[in-house]
DNA sequence: CAAATAAAAGACTCTTTTATCTTAAATTAA
DNA sequence: TTAATTTAAGATAAAAGAGTCTTTTATTTG
């Protein structure tokens, strides 16, 4: 597994506010109906993401949350290191006790090839093809899961 | 996070038994005391690895756990498989809800890039080399966790 | 057979993650 | 200013992962 679930949350949110203009508020309670996710669990985490100014928030009548910047500017890497931190990118692969940089384990560097590409992938990715593909999920939402 | 706690804990055990002939049992306590693992812990993990024929098990004086083929035989994927499944492997990188075969999501396809990078590593990297590293590491347990 | 050894199995605890519910604070609008 | 709206914050609970402890079963040895 790469990402929590509650990093998952926070991509699809985004990729959610990627269907409205950069800025325009929206009420977490209509993402949070609009993607079944427990409304107050998504509050905390979007929150995370208000504090790294990946969003804005707004309280009271028509506020919510937007985008803090374009949403082609914010990428899986800033996502992912929001919510889960740097692990995936940083950390041993096999969790091995004592790898680091003084004594990497015999993987490190081979490991890092593969990590590139992920890394690499995270980076260079962002979550404006999502917006699509949920509203196909929206109206079939059977399909396979 | 790539590995659980658990498959880490596996993965150690399999190269700990990779510095005896194969076949020849080691009982579980020696590995848990030797690498810090819980003994009662490590007993579960390994019976994973049993149930999966990579390890063989006997009961008794003189029992324990054994390598069931050679150790270049035994890679990181069969270990990952046989404790956490194969959702690294085969699973949506955003956990995405609906997202499979059928319709997959928009990264699916490029991620599969990166994730070919993950896997094919996996498939041809046993736990050999390791040996030594955790002999070095128990030489000088505080260098850098 | 009896005792010692060691894996297997089960019950239980602790921690982290995920989820729910309630209250507080800020903002807007009438 | 009062009421409605909406994020923020806090307490609590459920679920999963990780770890501990006890009992059972199988095997070997004397």
């Amino acid at each position: 597994m790469f990402i929590s679930k509650s990093c998952s949350y926070g991509i699809r949110s985004v990729a959610y506010l990627s269907g409205y203009p950069q800025g325009r508020y929206v009420p977490i309670r209509d993402i949070s109906s609009d993607l079944n996710i427990s409304y107050h669990f998504l509050t905390k985490i979007l929150q995370m993401l208000t504090a790294a100014n990946i969003l804005i928030s707004s309280r009271g009548a028509g506020g919510g949350v937007a985008l803090a910047r374009e949403a082609a500017a914010i990428t899986l890497y800033d996502l992912i290191i929001a919510i889960d931190g740097d692990e995936l990118f940083t950390g041993c692969l096999l969790r091995l006790p004592g790898c680091g940089t003084k004594t990497p384990c015999p993987m490190h560097q081979e490991w890092d090839v593969a990590r590139g590409k992920v890394n690499h992938f995270c980076c260079h990715t962002s979550v404006t093809g999502l917006k699509q593909h949920m509203l196909l999920l929206a109206a079939n939402p059977a399909s396979d899961l």
